[in-house]
RNA sequence: GGCCUGGUAGUUCAGUUGGUUAGAACGCUAGCCUGUCACGCUAGAGGCCGAGGGUUCGAGUCCCUUCCAGGUCGCCA
């Protein structure tokens, strides 16, 4: 039975015990990660939040101590008091923080047992994540997840600070809220009082922090949690959280100095780096150009090269074909490829292309007097000398080519860059390169939709000197939008945002709204506009996302404290699950099969 | 929805061409052990081989279906 704490109170963590505290008597509590039964002594090692300690518990202790400590199972829950003592030099542990002192038992309280647990609560666990996710609260045990854990409240603070510390004001805003169908599918809520009608969970607190500003906030942020209705990735969940920030009165520039800002202070305090400055900035049509991504990597090169020129009249009809339906022909050269890249190698990279949709890769080794090449045959000599020159190719380079819509080549060739510097090891992953992407098209074309859609979402305000474009030319129109890059990941994007009702209408006349449908979805927010809106632009980062290169960690379920597995559900409670059919019937919901 | 990888003891894995009673390590249980820290030694328990169906004299192994987990494409304004 529960016995409260048994008159003991903790007066250390087991972790931060140093030879200062020699001689002192301390009182502990925690878990029981180790016993060590020797016969006549027998170790423990008692673990916390903060670290491991070794008890001590020798044959002669008094009042039965030593019997109740054998029987001190992994995981125990236990209380303990006794002396702190310096441990003899070759006793010494130095894999541990406390291992120059130990603590020698004077009484012993067993909190609670515990079963045998399913796996070791250790570092670097090789557990199955199923079985992690299962038990998460014994996983969140292990150190390097209480490690994430704690890197994450501390990246939040960091970020709270700085915020305060520059006059921004930290806001919460609904999470019950109205459906906007544009963009990712939402979550939804039924309502009991108002039959028939739901409330969407947010997908990102966009409109109301805009509002804000119309308010006379001036300033707001708030790490808030969003919610999109889309299929997980090993950096995307249902649930997630943003570092959400608007600011008035500022264009473009105020808002990449104040979030630049926030980047220098979170990396000093959490990593102990020093980051530069004002961070690079590019284009996006630069981007894509030359990295085949609006989110570059730029730790190492691979660029892209732009062939189509040379490649329109060669006799290969996969490339004339390409640009004379619009498309491009483009090449990457890998550097030394013929020696690193195997016939083995380079068809597997023609499979890997294949899943950007690209309908094939053709490639070139140059040799000392010759090409080896499929496509050889089809280059004329005048062609392959203008190819290798443009491309600075010299013997033992390999080029790939990839010839299509500019889309797939760009999305093929940018990913194949990534997966040729990851298989070559050409990153150098001490380097942190943060880059903006600036300058977004307002506008893409969908082909299925039929109609134009906004790129970033449908508040983004265009460049000033391209508003007039907004007429003639839509898809010429660049966006105030920014994307913060750090080697490659997108950690978060912003925009200066339309203030002026009739350039907003304008927006979604373009986006094929009705004026009614306009008024139906967004009324609120262009009524708003009507009474005095300043001039307004924000910024939004994925958390979780910027913890998990914080932290090292290979997905995002790793920095989260109760993530869902890549069906959505959440494999220890097991939600989502069914419901009382007297919860539907209040609600009003009749379950309709989905076969 | 598509493609790829995996599912065998509590955990991590091995399991030959389809062939007797499915193995190892760690963990667990019991006993011994006074300086261990991956303690050691001895003994022991532990399996619906993800599930269902099929082929076969015989299936962990081959075939089909299905479930689960991971990665990824589509999707993610």
């Amino acid at each position: 039975m529960q016995k409260g704490l048994a008159g003991l109170k903790r007066t250390n963590y087991c972790g931060e015990l140093t030879k200062s505290d020699v001689g002192n008597t301390v009182t502990l509590m925690g878990w029981a990660a180790k016993n060590r039964d020797l016969g006549g002594v027998l170790f423990i090692d008692l673990r916390d939040r903060t670290g491991m300690v070794q008890l001590v518990v020798n044959e002669r202790a008094k009042d039965g101590i030593f019997e109740r400590a054998e029987g001190v199972r992994s995981e125990y829950v236990i209380g303990i008091e006794g002396v702190v003592r310096l441990r003899d030099a070759e006793t010494v542990n130095k894999n541990i923080s406390t291992g120059e002192v130990e603590v020698v038992v004077n009484s012993l309280v067993i909190y609670s047992k515990s079963q045998t647990p399913p796996f070791y609560i250790e570092e670097d666990s090789d557990t199955n994540e199923q079985v992690r996710l299962k038990y998460r609260y014994l996983d969140l045990r292990r150190p390097d997840m209480q490690k994430n854990i704690i890197l994450r409240h501390k990246a939040c603070k960091v970020v709270r600070d700085y915020f305060d510390k520059n006059g921004f004001l930290e806001i919460e805003t609904p999470m019950l809220i109205k459906s906007t169908p544009e963009g990712a599918r939402d979550y939804l809520v039924p309502s009991r009082v108002h039959n028939g009608a739901f409330y969407a969970l947010p997908q990102s607190p966009q409109l109301y922090k805009q509002l804000l500003m119309v308010a006379g906030m001036d300033r707001y942020f708030q790490i808030a949690r969003c919610f999109r209705d889309e299929d997980l990735r090993a950096d995307r969940q249902p649930e997630f959280t943003q570092i959400d920030i608007e600011m008035s009165f500022v264009d473009i520039d105020d808002v990449i100095a104040v979030n630049e800002g926030m980047l220098v202070d979170v990396f000093h305090e959490i990593m102990g780096v020093k980051i530069e400055t004002p961070f690079e900035r590019l284009p996006y049509d630069e981007a894509m150009e030359r990295f085949g991504s609006d989110k570059p990597d730029t730790r190492f090169g691979l660029e892209l090269i732009n062939v189509t020129d040379i490649a329109k009249g060669c006799g290969f009809k996969v490339f004339a074909d390409a640009e004379a339906s619009g498309g491009s022909v483009r090449a990457i050269n890998v550097k030394g490829g013929a020696d690193k890249l195997s016939r083995r190698d380079l068809d597997s990279l023609v499979d890997f292309v294949k899943t950007y949709r690209a309908k094939g890769l053709a490639w070139v080794i140059i040799t000392k007097d010759e090409l080896k090449s499929p496509i050889a045959k089809f280059l004329s000599t005048d062609d392959v000398n203008s190819i290798i020159q443009r491309a600075g190719a010299v013997v033992g380079d390999v080029l790939l080519f990839v010839a299509d819509k500019d889309e797939i080549v760009f999305d093929a060739l940018g990913n194949l860059r990534l997966e040729i510097a990851c298989r070559l090891d050409l990153i150098d992953k001490s380097k942190f390169n943060f880059l903006w992407v600036t300058d977004f098209p307002l506008l893409e074309y969908d082909d299925e939709q039929k109609k134009y859609v906004a790129k970033h979402h449908p508040f983004t305000s265009p460049k000033d000197e391209d508003v007039e474009l907004l007429d003639v030319d839509p898809l010429k129109v660049r966006a105030k939008a920014y994307d913060i890059i750090l080697n490659g990941t997108e950690l978060g994007g912003g925009s200066i945002r339309i203030y002026d009702s009739n350039l907003q209408k304008k927006m979604f006349s373009l986006l094929g709204f009705s004026d009614e449908e306009a008024h139906k979805r967004f009324g609120y927010l262009l009524d708003a506009f009507k009474y005095g809106t300043p001039p307004h632009g924000g910024m939004a980062y994925g958390l979780d996302r910027l913890m998990m290169l914080l932290t090292g960690s290979n997905s995002i379920r790793d920095v989260m404290a109760f993530p869902k597995v890549q069906n959505a559900s959440e494999l220890m409670t097991n939600a989502p699950d069914i419901v009382d059919r007297k919860q539907l019937m209040e609600l009003g919901i009749k379950i309709v099969s989905n076969e």
